[in-house]
DNA sequence: CGCTGACCCTGACGGC
DNA sequence: TGCCGTCAGGGTCAGC
């Protein structure tokens, strides 16, 4: 369930506990994630320092003198600090011991997520094609306007898309949509560049709004944890299908696109 | 090239 | 109560 907000909530919650910090042992216990997880990850890792902890997309990437962590939480993914040899449960697959016998363990129950290893300074053909980050100056109005030109699919399908833009997931799309007053059913070339100012301003306002607050919340990265980095009563269309629209009252329309739920106001979303 | 749909996986949930 | 089918979701990729 992460989604862009939440992976850089994680980043900066881990990133303090682990930064500066020398990996003493990497345990693998299930290496059947979304891609196998490498056998040369432990030994490439151990031994290395965390010099810091970035994100790219919903990548986390766990720098070192000699390479990179690559992870992604994937639908159902978390990374936690633990004080010590707390006993795995169900689904922890990965622990990575830190030198103050600390743990940054990986739990992912679906195991939709990836952990990778880049040596050196190699990227990965997934980074390759990864469009702008949303909360960037990079991305805006005019980016979206050019891009769309010509394109037939519904402009939800379209800004999710991560050669697009990166980080916006299911609920984002639909709260940005319904706050920027577009039908996600629109032809992503069919929108003026005027809505197209508003639909970038409505993704980052909801991104970083949702950032904020997962930064407000009781989140806990050295205790378990697993509260969501949203909370529903934040959010105006999604899972609200039938129910009435916060500003006009008519009941939200929900139907599927492109394979995901989405929910809109046949009213306020043109 | 753009777009659609299948797919990976498990937990939650609804119906019977 | 318990079983079983369905759905949810990010993101890649095959195929049209």
């Amino acid at each position: 369930m992460p989604e862009l907000p939440e992976v850089e909530t994680t980043r900066r919650g881990i990133s303090p506990h682990v930064t500066g910090r020398r990996v003493s042992q990497v345990l693998v216990r299930q290496p059947s994630l979304r891609w196998p997880v490498s056998e040369d990850l432990a030994q490439s890792l151990t031994g290395q320092t965390i010099e810091s902890v970035d994100r790219r997309a919903k990548y986390l990437l766990f720098n070192t003198s000699s390479g990179r962590m690559m992870v992604h939480l994937g639908m159902s993914g978390s990374l936690r600090v633990l004080p010590g040899a707390v006993p795995p449960e169900l689904h922890d697959h990965i622990d990575i011991r830190l030198d103050d016998e600390r743990i940054l363990r990986y739990r992912d129950p679906r195991r939709f997520g990836s952990v990778f290893w880049l040596p050196g300074t190699e990227s990965h053909a997934l980074l390759g094609e990864l469009g702008p980050e949303p909360l960037s100056d990079d991305f805006d109005g005019s980016y979206l306007f050019r891009l769309s030109r010509r394109r037939k699919g519904p402009v939800k399908t379209f800004i999710m898309n991560s050669h697009v833009v990166v980080g916006v997931g299911n609920i984002y799309a639909n709260e940005a949509l319904f706050q920027a007053g577009i039908s996600p059913v629109r032809a992503a070339g069919r929108i003026s560049a005027p809505r197209y100012e508003l639909l970038a301003a409505a993704i980052k306002d909801v991104l970083a709004r949702a950032i904020e607050a997962g930064g407000t919340t009781l989140r806990d990265f050295v205790r378990e944890d697993g509260s969501p980095g949203y909370f529903r009563h934040d959010l105006a269309v999604y899972g609200r299908g039938g129910e009435p629209c916060v500003v006009c009252g008519r009941a939200l329309k929900e139907i599927r696109l492109g394979q995901r739920t989405t929910v809109y106001c046949t009213r306020c979303q043109q």
